[in-house]
DNA sequence: CTTTTAATGTAATATCGTAACAGTTTAACT
DNA sequence: AGTTAAACTGTTACGATATTACATTAAAAG
């Protein structure tokens, strides 16, 4: 997996290893329970799995059809309420273009992501550019807006796609 | 109605007059169609002039609610193919963290518009920053990404309801 | 005036998300 | 440990949002 710590854009390349995605969000995960005493449950963990293991958006029922445990079908609400969860907790984040959710890519770092959803291959990156969003509170707060979330998704073609044609 | 055209965010006031915002855009919707040879049929019309009296973002079901020609109640089909018209002509904005609709407030300037959105009064407001539309897209070229479309939804108070607790 | 294109009417259905409530597990506190 | 309070789960039902498919009608282009 390429080192994407230093860059303030974050976008999955093709070769890159998912498993240590999945291992490394799992483990931020149990960390932030514990510090947060929260429960970590086998719901919540299993929808993080499944998440983290796909860079493309998964709509709440692709991630149900992944959880059927006992041969059995949960509940919509399970994976809802799980999402919840791990959306409160800045594992996971919920991209309203597509009603689908991703895997965060930058635990921990508390900032507002910004997403590049690329509309051919479908996998979706994190801008992370501080001056976005600096710039959108500055210009709201002009307006005497008072800013408590920001949702920036946008809409294109990644780098490896446009090379493919 | 007070001058918004000088300023680059849009959010109504709450004295302002819809009824000129209604007539405005129906003007505007008429000259485009001539211009581009589409037609504006009574469905487009309708659903515009409803959009348009309303600065807070309205449900598809909701103008669907106001569309009842002849006592009957129309499919919501109908709601979503004058929305995707009016949409296409850049006379309506999509609002996707709300699954909603408002009317454009600056037709024809070739915007890539923000949205401030309301948690409290529900009022739309635009925010027309072209410095955060270049920078999403300067930060996103540098990543190798080719931007579309931006969406940009910004939640939180306005001045008006601030003031008032 | 006929051919083609665009728009409409209608029914059915897919997709996304939540409410309500009973039952169970876990944590916290005597 | 035993008790209580809080959090989580199971289950059913339903609400809200959006699209497909296809037959019909109206308008524009030739």
């Amino acid at each position: 997996m390429e080192d994407m710590e230093a860059l303030p854009v974050r976008f999955p390349s093709r070769q890159h290893n998912h498993s240590s995605c999945v291992n490394k969000l799992l483990g931020d995960a149990e960390e932030e329970c514990r510090r947060q005493k929260l429960r970590f449950t086998e719901h919540r963990r299993k929808v993080l799995e499944i998440i983290a293991s796909s860079h493309k958006p998964l709509g709440a029922y692709d991630i149900l059809e992944q959880m059927n445990f006992s041969g059995r079908r949960q509940a919509p609400v399970v994976a809802y309420r799980a999402l919840d969860f791990l959306i409160n907790l800045g594992l996971v984040h919920r991209l309203n273009s597509l009603n689908a959710f991703v895997a965060c890519m930058a635990v921990g770092e508390d900032h507002t992501a910004q997403f590049l959803i690329c509309r051919q291959c479908k996998n979706v990156g994190e801008l992370n550019s501080n001056c976005v969003s600096e710039r959108i509170e500055k210009d709201a707060v002009e307006a005497g807006f008072q800013v408590d979330q920001q949702l920036v998704e946008i809409i294109g073609i990644c780098y490896e796609c446009a090379e493919s044609g």
